[in-house]
Formats: C-alpha cells, structure tokens, sequence
DNA sequence: CCGGAGGTATTTTTT
DNA sequence: ATACCTCCGG
C-alpha cells in the first residue's frame, strides 16, 4: 500500500500518533491528498477505527475525492475482496458540514431544534434582507434628483451588510475594526449594522435556522462548554486536517479544542498557498503550531512535485522567493527539459480574449482536450470577455466560482417548500413558497405568517378572492408533506409538480428551468430523508452549472474556466492566467495592508503551480474598468502586475508588443496584524438536560 | 392591497 | 446586466 509513496511521503504516513502531533508541509503538486489518504489507511491498518477517524479538508470537492482516495487504500489495506464495498468514512467533511452533523447529534443538549434548518449564502441574505427593511433601514436616497448626498447616504446594501457580519465572526474583529479596515465607506452605517446584527440573531433563533458562521460559533461553543466538549473529543481517536493554512480563528480554536495536547493531530498545508483572508484565514495558524504543543508538532516537507515541469517551478519558486514568511521549501521535479512559462502582453482586453481563445483551439488541434486545459482569473468579471468570445466561436465552456445552480431562483424555490414543510418556524421558506401563490402580496403574507408556527395557523387562514384556488393547492400540498403519508423521494416529485405552473408564469425560460429541476429531481434517491437531503444540498452544492445551455454532459469536452479560489487543488496540462496586471493581480482593492498584497502574491503562485506542462500569464495593456457609468474614457492602462519581478520574468519568455517596464517593488505598509480577541460569552447556568444553552450564546454575540 | 414600471446604485475571492 | 427600491394604476 505504501510502496507507491517516496520516502518523504512514507515517513509523513508512518508518524506514530503516540509521538506527537504532525504537521505535513506539502507544497503544491507534491502528492499531499495521496499522502493523507495513505496515513490513513495505515492508521486503520494499525488498528484504529474508521468511524472514530475525523477528516476535516476545506471544500466539498477535497472531501469527495480524499474519501475515494482514502477508501480505495483502505480497501487494499484491509485485504478486502475485491466485491466489498469501500469502507466508509461517516466523519469525513467541511468544518461546516462536521458542524452541522454533530449539531443535530447534540441538539437536545443545546436546546436547539433537531430539524434544525441550515441556511446558505443566499438564504442568509434574503433573511438579512428582510430582517434590514423591518427594521426601516432600507430607506435609501433612490429618489430622482435627490443625490444631495449629505450624511444620509444609502444603508449598505444586504450583501454588504451580510459580508461584514460574516468578517466580524470569523476574524474575531469588533465591528469598527472591520469597517475602519474593510469598508470604511460604510463607517456612518455602524449603530444601524448593530442593531441589524441583533435582530438578525433572533430572527434566525426564532425560525431555529443557523447559517454558515452559525455553524462554526456553535461548534466552539460546544467545544467550550466542558461536559459537551469531553464528549465530542471521545468520539475521535484520530483529526486529520487538510489546508490549515487557511483555517480561521474560530476553526483552529475548535481544533485545538479537539486535540488540547495533539496527540492523534494531524495536520496537512501549504502556508504558500493560504488565500482565504478574506474569510478570516490566517497563515499565523499553520507557522505557529508546530510551536503551540509540547513538545512541539514534528514538520515535514514534501517538496518532490509531480504535477510540473522544472521551468514551472523555477518560476514559482522564484515568485514565492519575494514572500517575507514562509517555511522555506524549494519545489523540484524530475521533468527537466520543457518550455519555459510565457508572459504575453497585448493590446486590451478583447485581444486577450482572442488570444486565449485562439491558442486553446491551436492546443486542441494539436490534441490536448479541451478538458486539459484551463483558463483562471481573480475575479469572476474578469473573463467576461472571454466568455463572449468563446461563445462566438462556438467552444464549449464551464465556468467555476460564477452564479450557482443552487442560487438560482426556481432552485430555492422548490427547497423552500421542501424545507417549510420541515420546519415549520422557518420563516424566511414559508414566505418564500407564499409569495409564489399569485392573489397574495406582502399584506396578505404578513398577516398569515403572523402565527405562521402555531398548528392550524395555515387551516384557519382565509386568503383574499383572488388567491383562493392557488391557496388551495398549496394547502394541500403542505397537508401532505407534513402528514404521514409523506415519503421520500416521492415528496420532491409533489414540490415539483405543484411548482411547475407558477414556473410557467414567472420565468420566460420555464422549460430550461424545469429541465434543471429534473436534475435536482435526480440527486434525490441518493439521499436518505428529506431532511438529509436539504442539509446535505445546501452544505454541499453540486460545484458549477455551465452555461445557459445547461451543464455539459460529463462525457463532453469542455474548457475550464475558473476563479483562481476556486481552481485550488486542481491540475490541467495547460494554464492561461488572464490580466496579470496592477489593479486585477493584486486586485486594487487588496493593496491596502502588506499581509493583503502578500496574498495576492500567494495567490498568483496557487495560479501558476496548476499547470503541468505549459503555463501561459497574459498582460493586456489596457483593460476595461468595471460596469461603472462611463465616466470618460473607460479604458484603463494598466501597469504589468508588481509581481513580475525582473528576476521572475528572466525565467520566463515574454512576447507581445512594447517593453514591459514595471514600477518596482512592493512599497512597505504597515501590517495590522492584531491579536484576535476570543469570542465572548458567558455560560448560563445549565438547565436540567439542556448542557449549553447555544441560543443564549448566539444572541448575546452582538450585544 | 397587488403587481408591474421606472429609476438608481452596484466595492473580490467562498464554506 | 442586476438587484433593489419607490411609485402608481388597477
């Protein structure tokens, strides 16, 4: 089992958990998820117990793929016969999706509902939305010529308001710290975005909904409340956790927690590659825990890449040689004599684009699959033009990191149903699914949901006139999913079949729309319960929906395009790295602290080090300047990216027309690396069953 | 009270 | 292009 391993990554596999903790420096393409997946089944094979291994990795997709990894070894290091099943990995996921499977395991000890909804990004917002407008401070200056600006500028918009919150959570940050670093222009808003935080806590309460920050503060609330803590420590023998460089506050609380002397600790990251500050990651997480265990954690490099070529990594490497912190690790490979990385500057934007475009159907002339081959940006805007032009010539495309199928309307829509018939106290379902029924508006809304939890409430309410009969399907509907001839899946064909009219009605697109119903029609047998189905969909989305065309079939070749966030642990033959220039790479917006341009830098290295054989980093001269109204010219020039510095571009062949002259190095900026304080909140005295009264905590956490 | 028209601002990356 | 807000005619 271990004989396809290098000596590094055997010894990494082969820590005896009774020395100590471990820390696994894996660099980029060195092998780190087979590694992982190796320890593991060696650990099984040592004897421990799968089910009592917990594997936290930091995305759906990671989880998914070392669970297939770690099973295939697992299987072999068990002499299983080949007709066994893989053995199973029941604790292997997100911090979040962990999270919520241990919530519901412990609701009645934290009096919280077991049929507890979780809320997702989106649904966040639109309750956050909601809970913003009761509250009166919607009222913004829209009015025609009345732009008088003055001190009553418009109340951040619900997504704004929903990011700080997220930030003040998972950085541990006061509020004022975050919107004097992160949005100061929402600085008047902040007694406003308090009294919203508030409210917006007991909303959730009181609909016994939690949303994803929800989920990690009740994970460290339980794991600070002794009794509940010693529990959830004695169900795992073994964490193993993959990227901790991008672990944030509370997360590496909730580890240390899980493992106070770390033994049975296994950590596995790349501090080059932590680019999650905006979600309160923090590289200090990863640098300084071989240090916060005695005797320390033992480290170990894996620097042998197999994914590129030596040109590649030289390049890398030189590019991470201008980080002022790392673990010093120096990738190398044995695929010497290759072509070296290409920097190619042209005139805008619209000549990237048909540059990209014209090179990836050159490559797949020369019979590279479109598949192999990957287009990555900083932010999703910046392939628009890209998109235009692939689809003028007729490429076909998938797109990471954009607009998700689990966002769109009639998705929620159909969840809604399903998940108000759940849980009757959530709130923000049940009028979503009302609003469906034309003939009633927010009046009539309001007034139904008014007791919306207590039983009867939907018999006894009569709609107006012109609702009545849409009113009496829904009705129906309701009675059946929530009675005893309830059944799942047939329960989802119900939801559909009621839905598709009003489908019909609102969206000009219904047949796409419901051909993506079908789809979710089809993940449902693979889920247990209704219930299971609703937690495990909104914790784990399926990844991207193509475009309008609908998701290509698997079978199909398509080209990649991603966000470079959303490309982390991935590898393609070919890479295009579109507007390396000052202003997208760092993003303008990022420049403000050193530690924020030293993540961008990162961030470019994650870009560069997913190409096996050819790397291609694209410099347009001049680049559009986002949707703004055009306020003169709305072309900027923009200076090649900080980042290519002389040494770097040495290493690299540029072509393209002009000098690529760039101005100098990074200026010194102060670092605002404060110490987070821990979040707050004392223990109520516990009640007679109940060991953590988790609402109290969730409430009191913006008073 | 409902639903649609018109006008306005929009500050990255994601579990 | 979109989301969000306000106004206005049934």
């Amino acid at each position: 089992m271990l004989a396809e391993l290098n000596a590094e990554q055997r010894a990494a596999a082969q820590h005896p958990p009774q020395a100590g903790p471990l820390l696994v420096v894996a660099g980029a393409g060195t092998g780190k998820t087979l590694t992982l997946a190796a320890r593991l089944a060696w650990l099984v094979q040592q004897g421990a117990d799968p089910q009592r291994v917990l594997l936290i990795t930091f995305s759906r997709r990671a989880a998914l793929e070392l669970a297939r990894r770690a099973g295939l070894l697992l299987h072999q290091a068990l002499a299983l016969p080949p007709s066994a099943p893989l053995p199973r990995l029941p604790w292997c996921g997100t911090f979040h999706g962990v999270a919520a499977r241990l919530l519901r395991e412990h609701a009645e000890d934290l009096s919280l509902a077991r049929g507890f909804t979780v809320l997702d990004r989106a649904d966040a917002q639109d309750l956050l939305a909601l809970v913003r407008q009761g509250l009166g401070l919607a009222h913004g200056a829209s009015q025609a010529g009345t732009q008088t600006d003055g001190g009553s500028a418009r109340f951040p918009m619900p997504a704004t308001c929903a990011a700080i919150a997220s930030r003040c959570l998972n950085t541990g940050q006061p509020l004022a710290e975050v919107l004097r670093s992160a949005y100061p222009w929402c600085a008047d808003a902040k007694a406003g975005l308090e009294r919203l935080f508030v409210a917006y806590a007991d909303s959730k309460l009181q609909q016994q909904s939690l949303d994803f920050d929800d989920l990690l503060l009740a994970w460290w609330h339980v794991m600070h409340q002794p009794q509940l803590a010693q529990r959830v420590r004695n169900r795992f023998d073994h964490v193993l956790v993959d990227e901790v460089q991008d672990i944030n506050q509370l997360q590496a609380d909730i580890l240390w927690a899980l493992k106070p002397d770390g033994h049975g600790l296994t950590a596995v990251g790349d501090d080059a590659q932590s680019i999650y500050a905006f979600r309160g990651a923090n590289v200090r997480h990863i640098l300084d825990l071989p240090g916060r265990f005695q005797p320390p954690a033992l480290v170990m490099r894996l620097e042998q890449n197999y994914r590129s070529t030596q040109p590649l990594l030289d390049a890398s490497n030189a590019l991470m040689a201008q980080a002022t912190e790392t673990f010093n690790k120096r990738l190398w490979s044995d695929r010497r004599d290759a072509q070296r990385p290409r920097v190619r500057t042209v005139e805008d934007e619209a000549a990237q684009a048909r540059g990209v475009a014209g090179e990836v159907l050159a490559e797949r002339e020369a019979g590279l699959l479109l598949k192999r081959q990957a287009v990555l940006f900083r932010t999703g805007a910046h392939s628009l033009a890209l998109e235009m032009e692939l689809t003028r010539r007729n490429v076909p495309f998938v797109k990471y990191g954009g607009l998700r199928f689990f966002e769109a309307a009639h998705v929620k829509d159909v969840l809604a149903v399903l998940r108000w018939a759940d849980n009757p106290q959530a709130r923000l379902s049940a009028l979503r699914t009302v609003r469906l029924v034309p003939g009633l508006g927010p009046a009539s809304v309001q007034r139904l949901l008014a007791d919306n939890d207590a039983p009867g409430a939907l018999q006894r309410f009569t709609p107006p006139p012109a609702a009545r009969a849409g009113w009496a399907a829904l009705l129906a509907l309701m009675d059946t999913l929530r009675g005893p001839q309830a059944a799942w899946p047939a329960d989802l064909r119900l939801v559909i079949d009621w839905y598709r009219p009003h489908l019909a009605r609102l969206h000009a697109d219904a047949r796409v729309r419901l051909g993506e119903l079908e789809q979710l029609a089809l993940l449902a047998p693979q889920h247990t319960s209704r219930e299971r189905f609703i937690t495990e969909l909104t914790l784990d989305p399926p990844a991207a929906a193509g475009d309008e065309s609908g998701a290509p079939h698997l079978d199909e070749d398509y080209l990649i395009l991603s966000t470079i966030h959303s490309a982390k642990g991935q590898e393609w033959n070919s890479v295009h790295v579109l507007s390396v220039v000052d202003g997208c790479m760092p993003a303008d917006m990022a420049t403000g602290h050193a530690h924020e341009i030293e993540e961008e830098r990162r961030l470019l290295y994650v870009a560069m080090t997913r190409a096996r054989d050819a790397l291609t980093l694209w410099v347009p001269q001049r680049f559009h300047v986002t949707q703004q109204r055009a306020l003169g010219d709305r072309h900027v020039s923009a200076p090649v990216s900080r980042f290519l510095s002389p040494e770097l571009m040495a290493l690299m062949d540029a072509s393209g027309p002009g000098g690529t002259d760039h101005d100098g190095a990074a200026q010194p900026l102060p670092d605002a690396d404060e110490d987070h304080g821990a979040v707050p909140g004392k223990c109520t005295p516990p009640q007679h069953p109940v060991l953590l009264d988790l609402a109290a905590q969730l409430r009191q956490r913006w008073r």
